[in-house]
DNA sequence: GTAGACAAGTTTAGAATATAAACAAGAAAT
DNA sequence: ATTTCTTGTTTATATTCTAAACTTGTCTAC
């Protein structure tokens, strides 16, 4: 295989928007993370559980001003794999060289 | 939305390595595309069939040496969506800047 | 205090996708 | 002629995605 396998956890749009997000930034937290992807909450909240599951970002519930409060932040892993995706991406946008 | 969205025609690993070797080559057939993927043949086959039913990819039937050669070549339609997709995922890979 | 709107998530149900196994139709070899 | 090979296509199943429905609790107005 010329292409390198694409990491199926961030070949998703949200959750690589997610992903993104969080490089770069300490923590985000939920109502962030909705507003920047404009995603339902249902969809961002199945797509932060699999990030948590998957090991690449870290989930912290506290509350704020008495309301839940759902902190995300990016693990080492989750860095190195987006790093990794990127990279990996990249392979699929330069033409063949013969 | 700060993230354009990602087209699900171009946001699959198998077809968007179909469309990136046919990127810069006049035209390419079936078995090269299985070499170069290292896919199985169905699901070439049904990858084929989704980008030519988006316009992105022209697909001529004709035989070679007695055998079926299905040969595919990419649509300007194909092009531009391609160019566009890679534009547009490159917005998820720079972190955000505040 | 309690009825009704609001906030922050989670669960789940149906739709959409992806993928390989099974199939088909003819060519070549034995 | 029957077995095997070549080139694909169809389809059945498993997975994945997503928004609607639900839950739990808070605040406001009466």
């Amino acid at each position: 295989m010329a292409f390198a396998p694409l990491d199926p956890v961030l070949h998703n749009q949200l959750r690589l928007a997610i992903v993104s997000l969080l490089v770069g930034v300490d923590s985000a937290d939920f109502n962030f993370l909705l507003d920047k992807t404009g995603a339902t909450r249902g969809n961002l909240s199945v797509q932060i559980t699999k990030l948590k599951d998957a090991g690449y970002v870290a989930v912290k519930k506290t509350f704020k001003d008495n309301y839940p409060n759902t902190r995300c932040s990016l693990s080492p892993k989750g860095l190195k794999a987006f790093e990794s995706y990127v990279q990996a991406i990249k392979d699929y946008f330069v033409p063949a060289e013969g």
